[in-house]
DNA sequence: TAATTGACCGCAC
DNA sequence: TGTGCGGCCAATT
């Protein structure tokens, strides 16, 4: 059992502050392994079970994807909204306002959110 | 034991 | 320009 990035998920995940969310390519990022941003759905996944915000984590696009998985999806909205965070129009997160980047690692590249804006996920 | 899935992302054709 | 595919780690069946 490694493991290993698991480990630093949770520390990740944990350290989301209230009002801000991140996605799991940047925790997959800081964990070394953003290649595999399924993998840190697993650790999320079996991170259910423990005290972690698994709802401030989403994917690039806002989605509350984990929703599903973490039992309530009214629950998870709700709990977003009560630490501040706000949706558009779609039930999605503003990753503009609320979008929260772990500083751990070297943050060598930028964030693209011009990528975001650009794909402009379509109603 | 081995193969497949799983809350994804980035790149290639 | 849009669509499809591969990759990574671990747990599950």
């Amino acid at each position: 059992m490694k493991k290993d990035f698991f480990d630093k998920v949770y520390s990740i995940v944990k350290k989301i502050p209230k009002g801000k969310v991140t996605t799991y390519g940047h925790i997959a990022e800081v964990c070394g392994i953003k290649s595999s941003a399924r993998t840190v759905g697993w650790a999320l996944n079996l991170a259910k079970n423990s005290n972690l915000p698994c709802h401030r984590v989403v994917n690039r696009f806002g989605e509350l994807t984990g929703k599903i998985h973490f039992g309530d999806i009214n629950l998870m909205e709700d709990l977003l909204k009560s630490d501040g965070i706000e949706f558009d129009d779609n039930g999605k997160v503003n990753l503009e306002k609320h979008l929260w980047i772990p500083k751990n690692s070297k943050v060598h590249k930028k964030i693209n959110n011009d990528k975001l804006s650009k794909k402009k996920l379509h109603p």
